[in-house]
DNA sequence: AATAGGCACAACCGCAGGCCA
DNA sequence: ATGGCCTGCGGTTGTGCCTAT
């Protein structure tokens, strides 16, 4: 694993862009495509390292970015999937189309992770600050839930971003196959968001990989095999884990049962709990369903994308309590769906069910306001808090929307 | 008007890992 | 199998702007 050295650090010009920087660089692309960004600047005429180059492209000048203020349903689904995922900008980001991975972790660090702490919320755990007790007397069975839910999300939302990728590389093998030139870029950037799609495509033939299968679905329960987490699973006293295969491979479902009686079996997963011997902790049940969901099918805007992306997922979550259900639809559709007509349910997609599952239980409007609006942390109250997943986000989102920005709370 | 402090954002740094010869 | 090249990614820093004093 040789690191190769950045660049020569010597005549290279480092710091804010200039205007004809800019110029220079976007000419450059629209013109040949990036290729090797190393190469770039001495073609582009830039005293710069390829890095800077690549950089100054894939966060300010590619045409397909949105800049400027976060919407609240841009802010909402930061948070929540900084929940779930953590720190990994990258897989946030595809989940905030035209938003960069930069972008998101700037606003989060300045922003939102500032709220969070006002509130009395660690931006790390996304619980109250003073929950670290009960996580560790074994009663935040919820926290343990949660911790299961974002590594399935987490291997759920890889193997979406690997597809992501695969469906763009496809894309633009397509078009290259079509007798794109180079310069296709300045026609599809704007259906080309990331920047790895951005690559393979101003990659030489030979360094791009082959074309994946045709059937996206087989890439995702591929991608979640290879992950390991549905074989880490097996045999672990407890959990089925198992994503239908045989027959339609599309629209896999995948229900998360808790069961309020099953022994502990969350051995591995979620730190706090691994030698949790809590006979309420819950069992997690991975059902696969492959075959009758419904496909939802999405016309391709161009011809190279007549292939149909079978893109809806629906993940039941259920509980004791509640039961709530995530349609992913479309969340692993092309970046050319997105810009074609479909870019709402894709945008919205993850977003709103995740704020669905905030308003679907009448049961959770009651403990609106008081309570999660303790901005101190719950003041002895946090069994209540973590009553289940449902009550935490509602919690974090009220907070979030009842809360004005020019509020003392922010 | 000058200045200090805070804030927001762009850009940089350096590690990790995939790919290829 | 190995090493170099290249890119992705997350953390950190630098800098300009805004606001309060």
């Amino acid at each position: 694993m040789g690191r190769s050295p950045c660049c020569d650090k010597v005549g290279l010009k480092k710091g804010p862009w200039t205007p004809e920087e800019d110029q220079k660089l976007l000419a450059y692309i629209e013109e040949h495509g990036h290729g090797s960004w190393r190469a770039l600047p001495a073609k582009a005429g830039l005293q710069r390292c390829g890095k800077s180059c690549r950089l100054r492209w894939t966060n300010y000048l590619r045409p397909d970015i949105k800049r400027g203020k976060f919407s609240l349903q841009e802010e909402q689904t930061i948070i929540q999937l900084h929940a779930l995922l953590g720190n990994r900008w990258s897989a946030i980001a595809t989940h905030l189309p035209k938003r960069t991975d930069n972008e998101i972790k700037n606003y989060w660090n300045t922003h939102i992770k500032k709220r969070l702490t006002k509130m009395g919320i660690d931006p790390v755990t996304h619980k109250p600050k003073n929950d670290a007790l009960l996580s560790s007397d074994g009663q935040s069975k919820t926290a343990a839930n949660l911790s299961h839910m974002a590594q399935w999300e987490s291997a759920r939302l890889e193997a979406e971003a690997r597809l992501v990728r695969e469906s763009k590389i496809r894309s633009h093998s397509l078009q290259h196959q079509l007798g794109s030139s180079s310069s296709t870029f300045a026609s599809s950037s704007s259906a080309s968001t990331s920047a790895s799609a951005l690559n393979n495509n101003n990659k030489p033939e030979a360094q791009r990989p082959p074309p994946p299968p045709s059937r996206s679905s087989l890439d995702v329960l591929k991608a979640w095999n290879s992950g390991g987490w549905l074989e880490s699973n097996e045999g672990n006293g407890g959990i089925v884990s198992n994503v239908g295969v045989s027959g339609d491979l599309e629209s896999p479902t995948s229900t998360l049962s808790f069961s309020e009686n099953a022994p502990p079996i969350m051995n591995g997963i979620g730190g706090e709990n691994n030698n949790n011997n809590d006979s309420a902790m819950p069992m997690i049940e991975f059902v696969g369903n492959s075959g009758n969901s419904s496909s939802l099918v999405k016309e391709e805007a161009e011809q190279e994308w007549k292939s149909t992306y079978d893109s809806s997922i629906t993940t039941t979550f259920s509980s004791g309590l509640h039961e709530f259900t995530m349609n992913m639809e479309g969340t692993w559709a092309s970046e050319s769906l997105r810009t074609s007509g479909s870019h709402d349910i894709v945008e919205e997609g993850f977003t709103n069910l995740l704020l669905k599952t905030n308003s679907d239980d009448p049961s959770l409007s009651s403990e609106d306001g008081g309570e999660s609006k303790n901005g101190d942390g719950g003041g002895g109250t946090n069994s209540d808090f973590y009553e289940d997943n449902n009550n935490y986000w509602n919690s974090i989102l009220n907070l979030v929307n009842s809360s004005p920005s020019h509020s003392p709370m922010f």
